[in-house]
DNA sequence: ACCTGAACACCGTTCAAGT
DNA sequence: ACCTGAACACCGTTCAAGT
């Protein structure tokens, strides 16, 4: 309905970067619960089965369109030490699943990892090995760091909202989860009062993986397993 | 189709529990895609409206069907420190989620906790404390150790699949991923020779977090930020 | 050869008609 | 009052008919 060119009749060829651009804008915009192939090539003002010229089917647009957020990863930079470079990347990383936030969702559905994600894990296992970490060690290093390697919150539920305060006869059914919703809500950890601060939690539990993979380095830890 | 029952054309009446129940062991049978509100009435010799009057909608069905998992999780047992109550009770909560594959992804798309999963998080906020943690940093640790909680690998793909060796192309495109995939096909990860021991690398990632938690204890740590 | 509309086999849920 | 079949508004994808 909307015609957002004043191009004449002949619009702009598609081709899967323009179709996957797409699929990431109207996620963005409007979740990804909404994002079907029909609502995509309405979008691109097009006829649905136009999209599987460029696409084999839904799986293949959602491998794009992880693919295309991953890329939006900063680079590699250089550091001090080995923490800080992969702090800052990860850090990186979060910032874009916090641009894309259906991203985590769909990246953990695809059955395999894209090549973007390969390539992306690729670098973080070479900056474990630089930093003097045995091969060994770094396999069980990104086993333990799994999804926060891209910046994943891993929480269990959202708790940024300002869900307010929990009623008395919540108190009373959970009383230690009251304890704790009472102490985020005393100190500073939210600007307005109500929630958590996802970015201190983020790194407090990223920089304690990161300090204890540094003292398993340090004194020259193996596998200890039996058999 | 098949009639697994041979009382008479008075079938038992419908009500919450079986219904849920039914959910349950279709999703462990099918797959959470294969479960639709129709598939389950019919599974369970019902016309698919039938199924509202128990549950309001198919989000409601969900909620109770993470209860119900939630629930076969093993109470808290007594330990001779509070590392090793906790301990237990994670790897009983891996060990439902593992005889419920599908579990895990439900769990994350509630947009809220339902009354089981906040009893459990209540309860083991609980250990915590009783270890000695102060509500400040037991209010971190449980944002640190998130959905691991509930016993989720926060694995990013399924490594457990006898994937074979990654093919020299692959080797040469992610020279560090195949250095690790070399490492664990060496030592004795693998009972078979393809893939990861998960259970261990859970293991490694789950004792990494408590002993750096109780170390936090020992030095008495408060949040130290500013503002 | 290329494109595309209609059709297929689903889905969750509403609602009016039937008993 | 209770129950339920048909219908609605969607899905992803196939396929045959049209140009």
């Amino acid at each position: 309905m909307t015609r957002q060119e004043a191009t004449p009749t002949h619009r702009t060829p598609l081709n899967k970067d323009r179709v996957l651009r797409a699929a990431v804008a109207l996620a963005d915009a409007t979740g990804i619960d909404a994002l079907s192939m029909r609502r995509l090539a309405q979008e691109l003002d097009v006829v649905p089965m136009a999209l599987y010229k460029h696409v084999a089917n839904k799986e293949e647009l959602l491998d794009g369109m992880v693919d295309t957020v991953v890329g939006e990863i900063d680079p590699l930079t250089a550091g001090p030490d080995w923490q800080s470079a992969v702090r800052g990347r990860i850090l990186s990383a979060r910032r874009v699943l916090l641009r894309h936030p259906w991203a985590a969702r769909v990246i953990e559905s695809r059955t395999g990892p894209t090549p973007a994600v390969l390539a992306y894990l690729d670098s973080m296992a070479g900056s474990f090995r630089d930093g003097g970490l045995s091969a060994d060690l770094t396999h069980h290093v990104m086993h333990a760091m799994g999804s926060r390697l891209l910046g994943f919150s891993q929480e269990l539920f959202d708790t940024s909202g300002p869900s307010g305060p929990p009623g008395p006869e919540l108190a009373a059914r959970y009383p230690h989860i009251a304890e704790l919703a009472a102490t985020a809500a005393h100190d500073g950890s939210s600007p307005v009062g109500g929630g958590c601060d996802d970015q201190f939690e983020f790194e407090f539990a990223l920089d304690l993986l990161l300090d204890g993979f540094e003292s398993l380095r340090c004194q020259g830890w193996t596998s200890a397993r039996k058999a």
